[in-house]
DNA sequence: GATGAATGAGCCTTCATTCAT
DNA sequence: CATGAATGAAGGCTCATTCAT
């Protein structure tokens, strides 16, 4: 048995490999100009071998998608732990959650070809699924926050859950903007101009 | 020259017509999965017809891009022009922003899939730079809206520029979340408060 | 009849002006590199027009070679009518044959272009047929001038069939070197150096 | 390295496995009627594959051609050997010129198609070239023959460059009317006494 | 476990030919 | 007669996947 979780953990490391190697493919060239042999190459590895940790070009690119949710979650949940107060929770997880996909374009980038398929029905349903079950993490953790500060009297009371979907538009907006360059100026005023008047509507 | 101007109309007529298939087509399957096949069927039409009137899958799709981008300012400004107070016309500006994706699903797939291949550098460059020049045109619009508004003590006075970036990342946020599906409930409810929110901000 | 005649008069004019056109065209590009649309510019014709005088590519292309065999041997025949002397006439018959390619370059790389596929039974049976009974004709002028050398006494007697094909044989491989750019220095010399020799073996 | 040495020599024996197939097809079909499936069956392998040893249809057709002119210059460099004196060795150029061909029909139908498309700058400038250096390598091998018979004075003295340009022409011309298929009798006994005539031509 | 040669389904694009106007 | 839009068969090439070593 320690054998076998030897193994086990060189499996779970090799397919971290593999993982770091396509993140960055999959987000230069998106899903279908990524070629198999891009990603082996980039790992230093045969094709064939790719195969062995996973079963299909689109198994790996879920791997990679759900790894970033699962990262991106992670970032937020630490940023937001840092801080104590409450309204210092909120600006934290605005701040990380722009931060950290700019931090890691690789995964936005990856992102956009995942959305830009997720409507074809070819990936597994239970992908879409665990991304927005990620998703849903993610917003659990706003309406967390946003849910202790308004109970701490530091914004209004109100519809916490809508709150949240205010905050996460904004978020994926803002994200989007990014991602398509569409700024010429300086994103960091903009976002905190932004989120200044998202302050207000909380407190108005 | 009544003639060549038949022609060029039929011309027009022509591309336009597959325009309205590939927009489907390119909607449904994404840019890569669609085949110029599935394009000429939906068109009715030859495969080798397709390339009489575009030089290929390519120009095809930018072709799309342009037309719905060109169609969604169009909308806009009509919306804003139906009504008279510089509020309602925010209002109008906001709902149809949404409404006009709502209502055309199809153009928002395709950006969706103009945007997961628009960081290859394989699009023409022209194309990405037009993009970008419709967004301004977009922005702009909302910019004139806002600040008309402001002039006439509607709102506060402000950064309209940097209010505009806030009024469309939102739309975009909002836009990202309806094509992903991640609301369950009302989108129409959930978007009625952000707005009433971001009013907030405006006015605070 | 008149009307008939007339009518024929202009077909004929038109399909010497596609044959022209298509003359050029295949020269330069050779059969498959050659498109009908390619030919219709040339002519200045609609692609369409170019089926009512010629059933196929094909058929164009037939056209172009038989016209170029006969307007060799024509031009041969003529350069050796306008000299007297058996000697004089052979030397004629000689640079004749290289001087018509050299002018006629078009015509040269055509017959380049129907060797190529010649072998490949495509092409009509019956053209292959035509084109050996035109290099026929040649090589009787041939024989022709050589048995009236002899029969005066100029050159030896010998076997003016063999001699012929000789002649022949040393035309089309000077022709093959010309097309292929296969000498640097001056053609010219290089042939008329082979001639001598050749008469040499008339003689010797 | 002796694996590395194992691996590049099977590459090697796979393209000249390959290469025996397209020369064949090539050499019945022309370059542009044959299919890459067409080669791929005839060297019993996927038509993918091809694509793992030659870059293009192009560069395996480039291949064909530079193979062929390197074994015919092999194998009359082999005739010249083989034999000791000068005119001998004359006479075994010659007759293994032809004889090459007409044992290799497939490798003078290449060239023919060589030929044909040569003239479209289509081709690789470099092709060209090397096809020319192998050319000149056997004019070179030639005007050595001479030169040694001249030495001896087995034949006059002469410009022995030009000599054998005429000797050049005379095999291309030769073989020209060969691929044509224009004689009816004997190509054997026209070439010899071609062959004669030449000699004549040399001794006069 | 690792490799990379082999495979073939699949797709974009070309172009000879047709035919309605 | 003349035209050029329409067609679809055909072919070069790619690339995910497999499998013998």
């Amino acid at each position: 048995m320690a054998e076998e979780t030897t193994i086990s953990v060189k499996h779970v490391k090799k397919r971290r490999k593999i993982y770091k190697a396509a993140l960055k493919v999959f987000a230069k060239k998106g899903f279908h100009n990524t070629k198999m042999q891009d990603v082996a190459e980039k790992a230093s590895l045969g094709k064939g071998t790719l195969y062995w940790y996973f079963k299909s070009k689109e198994e790996l690119f879920q791997f990679v998608i759900r790894c970033g949710f699962a990262e991106f979650n992670e970032a937020v949940l630490n940023a937001i732990a840092q801080v104590n107060h409450p309204m210092a929770k909120l600006k934290a997880a605005f701040e990380e959650s722009l931060k950290f996909y700019f931090d890691n374009k690789d995964h936005i980038w990856v992102l956009t070809s995942f959305w830009s398929i997720s409507g074809l029905g070819k990936l597994n349903k239970r992908l879409r699924k665990e991304v927005n079950e990620e998703f849903e993490v993610y917003k659990g953790i706003i309406i967390g926050v946003l849910t202790n500060a308004a109970r701490l009297g530091f914004i209004n009371k109100g519809d916490n859950v809508k709150r949240a979907a205010h905050f996460t538009a904004l978020i994926d907006g803002l994200l989007v903007h990014r991602v398509l360059g569409i700024y010429v100026d300086d994103y960091g005023k903009v976002e905190a101009e932004v989120y200044k008047e998202f302050l207000k509507s909380l407190k108005g």
